[in-house]
Formats: C-alpha cells, structure tokens, sequence
DNA sequence: GCCCCTATTGGACAATTGCGCAATAGGCCG
DNA sequence: CGGCCTATTGCGCAATTGTCCAATAGGGGC
C-alpha cells in the first residue's frame, strides 16, 4: 500500500506477497475495501500505540511532550520511515471517497490530537506550561508536523528531517511558553 | 480528478466530460500521466497566480500578509472549495509515484514558500514583522495551514473554516511578532 | 479409516482500462 | 472542384482487475 498507493494496492500483490493465491485472501475478506481499511486500521493503530507506550514511560508533562516528538521523528528515521508517512498521505487523499477509510482515518486522527491535548492540561495544571486553548494547540502542534512531513514524503528532499523536527519543536515551545531548547532531548542532542 | 482522485481519472471521463471522443484526447496527449501532470499545473498554477494578483493589489508587508490569509480563506468558502485542496492532497499522495507530477508539485510549493518568505522579509525590513528566518517561518506558516486544510478535506466538518482560518492568523502573528488580532482582517473580521 | 469443516489452490469470467487505428468530416488554399 | 492537413469519431485490442468457483488438501473427532 505504501509503494503503490491504496488505490493501486490490487489482490494479487498482497498474495504474492504474503505468498499465497488471490482466493484465500477472499476467503478471509468480502471485497478489497475492507481489506484496505482494516490494514491501514491496524498499522495507524500500531503507531500510535507505540507513541503512547512511551509516552506513559515518562514522568512529568514535559518529559511526555518531549517523548512525543521523540518518537515521531524515530518513525521518520527508520529505513523506510518515509513509508509509513505515505499511507498516511495516501489515506488522507482517498478518505473522502472512501467511506470506511474515512471512518478510521478521522477516529485516529481525533486520538492522536486527544493524546497530545491531554498532556498539553496536565502540563499547564503542573505549572510546566502555559497555554489557553489545549485542544486548538495540539491541532496545531500536530497539524504543523503533518504539513512539514508531507513536503519531505511528497518531494523528497525538499525539508530534511532535521528541519522537521528543529522546526516543528520550536513551534511548540512558543506555542506553550516554553524556553527555546526546552524540548530538545538528550536523545537528538 | 478532485472527485474521483488522479489515480482514479480515466480517458473515458475526462472525453465525456468535455464532450468528446476517447479518441481526440489521445490525439493531443501521447499518454495519460501527461494529460494528469499538465492538468494538475494549470489548476495549482491558476490559484498561486490569483493569491499573487491580490498581494501585489496591496501596500505595505502586512496588508500584503492579510490578503494572502484572506485568498486562502476565500478559496476555502467556494462552493466547491475542497475541492482545489483536495487535489493538492491528491497531488502530495501521488508525487513520489510519478515524477511528471512530482516536479511539477514541488516547483509549486517552493514558489508558494519564496511569495510567502518574500512578505516577511519586506516585512522585517519595514520594521513591521519581528523574525529571525523568514524560510523557516514561511514553511512553517505554509506547513500548519497545509495540516489544518487536511484535516478539513480528509474528515469532512471535524475542523471547521473559522478554526482553520482564525488558528492559522493566530499562528502566524505569533511566528513574526504581531499583536494578535493584527492579521484579522476587515473582510473576514 | 471415515467424516466434516476449514484452509488453500489455480484458473475462469466479466468488466474495465489505456491506447492504437482506420475512416470520416471540415476547413483552407489553389 | 480537388488536394491537403488537421480535427474528430467510434470501434477494437490486449492487458489488467476484482470476484467467484469448483476442486483439493489437511487435520481433528469419532
């Protein structure tokens, strides 16, 4: 799905390579739209569990937020980092015209935000951070990241990673009254 | 091919949209993904020049600022608004699978990026804006609205155009230094 | 060994697609 | 009117695709 696009994702490629025939994976799924929406379902979640479990390793608020973008721009430097990055532009795309892509597209997006959001309120209850509006910041924490990878996913070198993820958390620390540097881990010196 | 995706075009639709033969496009266009890539240029090409036309109408960096938040709110309010978004997001997902419409999409955001990074520095030098990398910040400024916009395509009513519009004017006066409110302008006010 | 249910195969089928092609129409120049 | 170039048609072809289906294999309970 990430080479080809979920559009150009076709039956027999995802038997060949699950090294099977075409009519097994029917057997295990109606039409090819499901099967579309219970992949990408299963991979999304399986980001975002993995940013949640670290997360929740973390102590104070900024530590958390500090894991966040961490683990984002892990993702972004694996060997085929990028790919995840393409389903999720590929899904985004097709969401409006596929109504069950559209249905899990929007849930995860809604908990990524509700994630980021909840440790936005705890840090500004513990005193960490100061910001009036949590939900509207993790929209745009989130929505700034989403718009730099895209560049870097859509035409290659065009943003390197460490602009990225320079950038996207040095908008965060203005964004919630941070000092600068504040969100640099010992992780990406 | 904002309604059924650039994958999803066939011949067949673009013939009978313009009520014609299959036929007389192939007579014009050797291939497919050359009828997709010069399409897609005009339409984006159409839109940067029209943002361009409404700065240029204007005086001083920030009124020319304004304008460039009002034509994108604009854009947005069309009947058919989503749609020219739509095909951005299209244009993103497939770019890394053809390098026609990859070349294409990336001359244009870069130009995108110089318009917007030109304001600000003029801005800077009127005294007007306070900021330390105009790039930088016109990709950010570029990046949120892009990630805001998504959101709105992909998931239908989950951001609305006043929380786009308003959190991305917020975003930018705070990038460069303004007072807030001060990029809201008459029309939109 | 027999039965039954599921896993799995490989191919058939109809629909759809990009593209090519032979044929026609239409206008312009002489 | 005749010649020529382009615009335009409508069909045909080969390739590809999702889906279905008849047939086989395999394994556990009796």
């Amino acid at each position: 799905m990430a080479r080809q696009g979920i559009a150009g994702t076709r039956v027999r490629d995802v038997a060949s390579e699950l090294g099977t025939s075409s009519g097994l994976i029917h057997h295990y799924y109606d039409s090819m739209d499901e099967l579309i929406a219970e992949a990408f379902a299963e991979e999304a979640r399986a980001d975002l569990n993995s940013v949640v479990a670290s997360i929740n390793e973390a102590g104070d608020p900024l530590d958390r937020l500090m894991r966040f973008f961490d683990t984002y721009d892990r993702g972004m430097s694996d060997a085929d980092g990028d790919l995840g990055m393409q389903i999720w532009l590929d899904a985004w795309a097709e969401a409006s015209r596929r109504p069950a892509l559209r249905k899990t597209s929007r849930a995860l997006n809604e908990e990524w935000q509700r994630v980021l959001a909840a440790i936005l309120r705890a840090g500004v209850a513990a005193g960490q951070m100061s910001c009036v509006d949590p939900d509207a910041s993790a929209w745009r924490i989130l929505s700034l990241i989403d718009g730099l990878v895209l560049q870097r996913v859509a035409h290659g070198d065009l943003l390197s990673r460490e602009q990225i993820d320079g950038w996207s958390r040095l908008a965060a620390e203005a964004e919630l009254g941070l000092r600068p540097g504040a969100l640099t881990s010992d992780l990406t010196g």
